[in-house]
DNA sequence: AACGGTTTTCAGAGTTTTCTGAAAAGCCGA
DNA sequence: TCGGCTTTTCAGAAAACTCTGAAAACCGTT
């Protein structure tokens, strides 16, 4: 179908975006839209790419948890089938992104600031706080993104309408 | 100062992570730690770096609205200063993602969801309603991060405080 | 309108990331 | 154990991205 090819390029593009890459998304977007889970040679052949490729990223996207690998009985095959709940693809991505852009930083934030903890010049004691200010920003973020991944989608969903109303 | 020189190297190597590059990193991490604002020269030592490079990163930057230039009387040359308040920074940041990661999503999830309106059969009706169900999750969220961006800093603390409490 | 200091541009070089394809390894039934 | 099918690995090719450096444009001053 026109649309669904339509949505498997572009969301591709999109992930560059994303920063994750463009084979990746693709994978993801058709497996999202598939009525049925694929092989590794299905996506192979619908998305023109390699073996090895389409093997790569089927196994980082499993490692995420946005795909599950499922056996078919009477098939030797692995078939690949997508999460489809928009807030389970949501927790897991806010997981993900968690572990790969907030930690890092808090890690090296905290780090400087106790480097920088007590030095008596006016530029030590500046960079100090800022460091402290940036730490503690994050470190709530942090805090906040937990929270509500680990909520249930209804409560999140009834706390957010409150938010906007 | 070292702490100072070891949080610039490894702010930019996180950049890397959050898909923005090295440099434009660094010269945010340089700027927001340093005392006084800079010129291009003095960023280019700090940094070895080519003129080019800190040229086309500081503009970028001045245009996400992390920096800006500020004259000095008696100077021909611009300084550079970076916006120093967090609150701020995470607003600038949250619209800049917004603008390249949200919107265009939210754009084809629409229109994917517009072109397979009315499809009969059962793999097209499957279709739509995933389509539908992202994009009203992506909006969703979508104005969720606005209403936070614009929230003044006490105000968002403290709704977050009730909700972490 | 020529000059010196400053900013801007951009072609090509360099680096990093991603992809291919073929070989190797793994797995299972006969 | 062998043979056929499937998955995994990885060296090198290709593509994407970033940086350099030098030339050109810009801009107040004299």
């Amino acid at each position: 179908k026109l649309a669904r090819d339509e949505f498997v390029a572009q969301w591709g593009a999109l992930g560059s975006q994303w920063g994750i890459n463009r084979t990746m998304a693709q994978i993801h977007a058709l497996l999202m839209t598939a009525p049925e889970p694929l092989t590794t040679d299905e996506v192979m052949e619908e998305l023109e790419i390699s073996r090895g490729n389409a093997h790569s990223n089927l196994k980082e996207l499993v490692a995420w948890g946005l795909l599950r690998s499922v056996v078919k009985k009477g098939e030797r095959r692995d078939f690949f089938e997508a999460e489809k709940d928009v807030w389970q693809i949501f927790t897991i991505v806010a997981r993900e992104r968690k572990r790969r852009e907030i930690e890092p930083a808090l890690a090296i934030l905290h780090k400087c600031a106790e480097v920088s903890e007590g030095i008596d010049t006016p530029e030590g004691k500046a960079f100090h706080d800022q460091m402290r200010a940036l730490e503690d920003f994050v470190g709530f973020a942090s805090k906040m993104s937990d929270r509500i991944s680990s909520m249930k989608h209804g409560f999140a969903l009834q706390l957010a309408t409150k938010l906007l109303g």
